[in-house]
DNA sequence: TTGATAACAGTACGGCCGTACGTACTTCTA
DNA sequence: TAGAAGTACGTACGGCCGTACTGTTATCAA
């Protein structure tokens, strides 16, 4: 335990916070030090100091916005039991996550991705690596809510996972183009539509 | 008819073009006149004789792909028979428009609509529209295919529409992500899944 | 023919950015 | 106790960008 070391560490989080909530709103590209600077009131030489790099500091934003994702997303979901519950509950857990404006610009990981997903690079792999992991978190879920039948085998775990992440992703994208959280509620249904019970696809 | 206008018109929409092509990997954000100026081997004052600003050059971008988008994507559909042939070819339009790299960084739209989507003004309005455009197009056609029971009512057209344009903008993410055409079959498979008709949602 | 207009090219200026240093103070280590 | 390491801040430099300004040439209208 390095007290030096830990003494920094509240003000590297917050930067990487603060980092995080611009690049949810303008992309990671356009997060520049100085812009992380004024947003927490800090010359540019200290955020230099706690980063040695722009690159350090886009690299810890994507943490820091993996770890919020994981504390308001995925966590609140385990309480719901395996299978289509805990589908369902990560799916709710997202939508909210996404109308509480943890980010001001939506979710983190959809704003970002399109932006990076053509340059290869530690920043491409950071969000590529937690886009996989949530795609795998649905899978899972989907893979036991099908084995148990509560899904129709029609659709494979990773189509159905594959599925939930991009209505969610669309869901994001007209909530922002459209000042409204009628496209999260409009999405909401639809995905609970997708993921009724094979005895349930004809209703009446 | 003016023939000094009509002499700079194939520069402009040159200029157009390679700037969209930029966006489609850096996103509009990272068009820079200088850099779309060394695109065309032209001096950066020639590419603002062209466009008085960036925000001009920017939105002729916009303009371009849209064009681009039309041409490749909605002009090939237009072949199929209205109602679920025609949905079916404006997927498969799209996918093959991603497929051949028609823009390098995959669909303009998908790369550029999530960087602008909390920003409003007359960018934002341009994709946006381009967006409507596309879910009405997609949409049309689902109702007619629900009205002649080529598709199951239980989602409405306008949940169609949503749900197809979700899928091919994850599609295209997959693609860049993985730099595999894998993604596009993929999302291929699952489309043609959703849009069974009624009778042959069990197969089995 | 003359003057206006537009396509081009060259140059220059101010702004923001990333980064490299230099410095003072604190904390751990040898 | 001396030195290394980390935080924090100030300053300065070079690079890229957007834009303004000037000038040249070709076209059209009067």
């Amino acid at each position: 335990m390095d007290g030096r070391r830990a003494r920094g560490e509240p003000r590297r989080t917050a930067l990487a916070q603060h980092a995080a909530a611009l690049a949810s709103l303008d992309g990671l590209g356009a997060v520049s030090i100085a812009r992380v600077a004024e947003a927490v009131g800090a010359p540019k030489s200290s955020v230099q100091a706690a980063y040695p790099s722009k690159q350090h500091l886009q690299l810890a934003a994507v943490g820091a916005a993996t770890d919020t994702f994981v504390r308001e997303v995925i966590v609140p979901a385990q309480v719901a039991a395996e299978g289509n519950d805990r589908l369902k509950a990560l799916v709710a857990a997202w939508l909210a996550y996404v109308e509480r404006r943890v980010f001001p610009g939506g979710c983190f990981m959809v704003a970002n991705l399109a932006e990076f997903d053509s340059h290869d690079g530690p920043i491409r792999d950071a969000l590529a690596r937690g886009r996989r992991q949530w795609l795998r978190t649905l899978e899972q879920q989907a893979q036991i809510a099908i084995d148990s039948g509560e899904l129709d085998p029609l659709l494979t775990a990773a189509q159905r996972a594959f599925e939930i992440d991009a209505l969610l992703a669309a869901a994001n994208l007209d909530r922002n183009l459209q000042a409204s959280d009628d496209a999260l509620c409009a999405a909401a249904n639809l995905i609970e539509l997708r993921l009724r019970p094979p005895d349930l696809k004809a209703p009446r």
